[in-house]
DNA sequence: ACCGTGCTCCATAGATCTATAGAATAGCCT
DNA sequence: AGGCTATTCTATAGATCTATGGAGCACGGT
């Protein structure tokens, strides 16, 4: 007896409406994106090479997945991740692809991420060594994804003005960069950068994402000075978390 | 910042390559058959419902992705998932379609599965009655699958036979039945059967890939038919793994 | 060796997906 | 209203994927 074979077969279905939205890569790309930051289908369009169009198409796709969700602001539409779940999903797609795919480390490893890598800091070598004054917390990452949430204390630095205001990073005191996520390029980049000017440097273990899903403070707006652009919208820690440790990450700023 | 824009869209593609195993709805149904035992590739088709060849391409992709891995004996191939991660990633896939996909509640609930689910009976719950002999827990999962793994203690009646056997059940003992997951619909169909002939009877909150993920014992080999666990041949495996990004072993999300 | 079994490989028709141009729509600005 | 801008919708050619029958292979039994 066939106990409701047909209505199982809906259900797999169903999942595999989610499914469809990670075959391609480039919607793998956007969810990363977006799970750092909103952003506008131009935006997104041009962050991953795409005509304005197909990117529309791709983000289409992802809403009848309900994977996003959109905000309209006037005349342009802001793109999200609809939901934490989300996020989790697309780390347990890359936790997967790291454990099994030799090919990604090879890749990882022809960027230099492990050999600029050394090893990485942990987050609770981070918490405290950031009380003890003895690192700068950088994030390399673009502007609006700093905004948008960055480790309490973080400055931002993103990696393309790096070169031409190193000089605003204090010579003695190393400096731990994070970005993305452990398949995110930016930090390990920085590194190798900063290193190659003569600073000590390290990567930290994963990215904002991970961060927030341990539960840590995330601070939103824009931090301590060094930052350029509109400094409009300065409010901070929208959804606290459960913060199982010391809230706030250094002092100064 | 355009980098290794090219080596990124590299990294992008071996995501996709995983992505693409779960865009078919038969293929995210194998994978969660394997993720219970391995199983020879005629009984996979069986299981399915697909022609032979059909099944047998599918798992070739699987196979592509390093999703799965095969195991001969003799003239004939078992296929299993290629590792924790693989069971842990259908899990998050899971768990975002019922928190982001209003469809599949649905999907369920028409199929009786809250109806009849009233509350689920919580790990912790379950540990704390079994000990007091409050308890009768009952596999309904096929017995290939209990014998590839099950809670220690538990007995073997698959769903198909229930209703024939029920005289093996001391009907003053409540009967916790689980099966493969929370979308799996073997044990609140038992649960159904079970009410309907007067008995008490629960669901557990999960399955046994969530009971193994949290590190929580498992018991292999064909268990004791009549007694409690006088196993013969029941070594029992605890792997201690650090659940992934959730810190207890409560409930999740 | 020969044959049967259980799978995989190959070829292919039919279905589905992707990129993209051009038209249509929604909200702002004057 | 009329003109703009940012997006979405529509249509479509070209690429990719799926199911399936039949050939080919490996293994074990006789």
């Amino acid at each position: 007896m066939e106990h409701g074979s047909g209505r199982r077969a809906d259900l797999y279905e169903q999942l595999a409406r989610i499914g469809k939205v990670v075959v391609h890569p480039k919607r793998i790309e956007l969810l990363d994106l977006l799970c750092q930051a909103e952003r506008s289908v131009e935006a997104l369009a041009e962050a991953t090479g795409l005509k304005l169009t197909t990117a529309s198409a791709h983000l289409q796709v992802m809403r009848q997945a309900r994977l996003v969700e959109t905000r309209r602001e006037g005349t342009r539409v802001f793109y999200r991740a609809a939901g934490e779940e989300v996020c989790l999903f697309v780390g347990a797609l890359n936790d997967l692809a790291r454990a099994r795919l030799a090919e990604v480390d090879q890749i990882l490893r022809a960027l230099g991420t492990d050999a600029a890598g050394t090893e990485r800091v942990s987050r609770d070598e981070l918490l405290a060594r950031v009380q003890a004054g003895e690192v700068v917390v950088l994030d390399v990452r673009p502007e609006e994804e700093y905004s948008a949430g960055h480790i309490p204390g973080a400055r931002s630095l993103p990696l393309e003005h790096l070169e031409a205001r190193l000089d605003e990073l204090d010579p003695d005191l190393e400096v731990v960069a994070y970005c993305r996520g452990p398949l995110c390029l930016l930090a390990p980049e920085a590194v190798a950068l900063l290193r190659g000017r003569g600073r000590r440097a390290r990567c930290l273990e994963d990215g904002l994402p991970e961060w927030r899903q341990a539960g840590l403070p995330v601070e939103e707006g824009i931090g301590a000075r060094s930052g350029s652009s509109d400094g409009t919208n300065a409010r901070s820690s929208r959804r606290e978390r459960r913060a199982p440790r010391s809230p706030a990450v250094g002092g100064r700023s």
